[in-house]
DNA sequence: CAATACAAAATTGCATGCAATTTATTAGTC
DNA sequence: GACTAATAAATTGCATGCAATTTTGTATTG
C-alpha cells in the first residue's frame, strides 16, 4: 500500500525538489540518458518524469531537441504574478470565511520550520517558503485550488531562480507571520493587503538581476537521489 | 515546420476531442493495447498520451490498474465551478480594461459557428461551447490564464458529461451573445453578472439529472438486485 | 453450496534496440 | 581565413520484449 513510488515517480519527485531548491538552474539541459544513468533506470522512466515536469511548467521539452529546466521570460513572470495575486486572494477570502480547526496551528508550525531552515542556511528554506502558500491552499480543502496554486508557486520559484538574487530568502517570513495574524482575525482586507504587498515584494526582487547557468548535472542529481525531506 | 504532430500528440488530441464531445463517457476504460491498436501505434505512444490527459484531469490512472475517463464527483464539481467563477471573473475584468482590436469580431464569429453546429445537431457544439470560454481567455493574452481556463473548462465538460442531460446545449448561446455585448460596452459589472448567471445555469444543469452512477457498480447492481425481470 | 486457494489470462511498468532528427565536426571551395 | 557542404556524433521518438502486478477462472475443501 505504501510502496506507491514507481520509479518515474521517484525521479519526478527528486528532479522537482532539485529544481525548486535551485540546485538545477533554469536552462540546464536534462538529457534522458544522463538522468537514467544517474538514477540507474532506463530512459523510459526518465522520460516520463520529464513529461510530467513539463506539464507542471518546470521543464521545457522541444521536439527532437530534448528537455531543459524552463527559463521563464520577464513577460511570463508578469503573467505568473498577476494570476497568482488573483488566486491567492481567493484563498484568503475562503480562509477568512472558514478556517479549519487546526489551521492556524499548522501555519504557525510551518513558519517555525521556515525559520529553522533559514538560520541553518539550508536550501530547504527556498522550498519551504513556497510551500507556505501551498499549505494555505490546502487549508481551503479544494483539490483543484491546491493544484493550481502548487503550479503557480512552482513557476514563481523558477522565476526567482532565474531573475532573483542567489539564495535570497524568497519570502519575508515576517510577512507570513502578519498574514497568519490577519487570518486569525478573519480580516480579509488586511490579509489581502499583506498578501499583495508580499507578492509585489517577491516580484520586485525578481526584477533585480539576471545571471546564467552551469552544466554538471550528474553531481547535483546525486544529492537528490534519495527521497523526501 | 508544420509537421509538429508527433504520434502521441495526435493520439492525445483525438482522445481529448472524443472525451470532450462525450463520445467517450466517464468511466470508460482506456487500455493501452486497445488504443495502440486502434491508432496503429505502439503502447508507448498511447501511454504518453494517457499521461498527458491524466495531468489535464481528463483521465485517471491507477497504478497497475490502467487508465479510464475520469469520473468527477459532485464534490469535485462544486470545486471546479467555484474556481471557474473566480478565474472567469478575472478574464472579464481584464477584457473590459483592454480588448484586442479584432476581439469582438472573433467572439461573434465563434458564436455563429456555435449556432451552426447546434442547428446541425453536431457533437461539435458541445466542444465549441467550451471553446468560447477558452477564446475569451486567449483574448487576454496570458498564456498561463489560457492554460488554467482550458483545464477548468475541460473538467467542466466532463462534469456535464457525467451529470448533465445528454446532448443538452451546454452553454446557452444567448448568454454568450449578451456577454459579448457587455464586453463591447466595457461594463464589467454587467458582464460579471451575466457570467455568474451563465455558470450557475450550467452548474444547476449538472445537478438536475444524475445518470448512472458509474464505476461503483455496486450501486448499479443494487438497482438490479430486486428487479428480477 | 459457499468459501478459500490456486492457476491462467490480461494488463501495466520498465528496459533495450533501432530508425529519425538534430547538432557538432570536418572537408572543400572561393 | 571565412563560408558552405558533407559527414559523423549525439539525442530523441517509437516499437517490441520481458518481468511484475492485478484480475479472472477453476478446482478443492469444509
Amino acid at each position: 500500500m505504501s510502496t506507491n513510488l514507481s520509479r518515474s515517480d521517484a525521479i519526478y519527485a527528486s528532479l522537482r525538489r532539485a529544481i525548486l531548491e535551485q540546485a538545477l538552474k533554469p536552462g540546464t539541459k536534462l538529457p534522458e540518458d544522463s538522468i537514467g544513468d544517474t538514477f540507474s533506470v532506463s530512459r523510459t522512466s526518465a522520460r516520463n518524469a520529464l513529461l510530467r515536469l513539463a506539464s507542471d511548467g518546470l521543464v521545457e521539452i522541444k521536439p527532437n531537441r530534448g528537455a531543459a529546466v524552463a527559463m521563464p521570460t520577464l513577460e511570463e513572470a508578469e503573467e505568473v504574478f498577476a494570476l497568482r495575486r488573483c488566486l491567492e486572494r481567493e484563498v484568503i477570502e475562503r480562509l477568512c470565511k472558514r478556517m479549519p480547526r487546526d489551521g492556524i496551528d499548522a501555519l504557525i508550525s510551518h513558519v517555525r520550520e521556515e525559520e529553522r531552515a533559514l538560520q541553518a542556511s539550508s536550501p530547504r528554506s527556498i522550498r519551504l517558503a513556497g510551500e507556505f502558500h501551498i499549505l494555505l491552499a490546502e487549508l481551503t480543502g479544494s483539490k483543484l485550488l491546491i493544484d493550481f496554486i502548487s503550479q503557480i508557486v512552482s513557476r514563481s520559484s523558477l522565476i526567482l531562480a532565474r531573475f532573483g538574487r542567489p539564495h535570497s530568502a524568497e519570502c519575508g517570513i515576517d510577512e507570513h507571520v502578519q498574514l497568519i495574524e490577519a487570518l486569525k482575525e478573519q480580516d480579509p482586507e488586511t490579509a489581502s493587503r499583506i498578501m499583495d504587498h508580499h507578492l509585489h515584494a517577491v516580484e520586485d526582487r525578481a526584477k533585480t538581476d539576471d545571471k546564467d547557468d552551469g552544466p554538471d548535472i550528474t553531481e547535483i542529481l546525486n544529492r537528490y537521489m534519495s527521497a523526501s525531506e
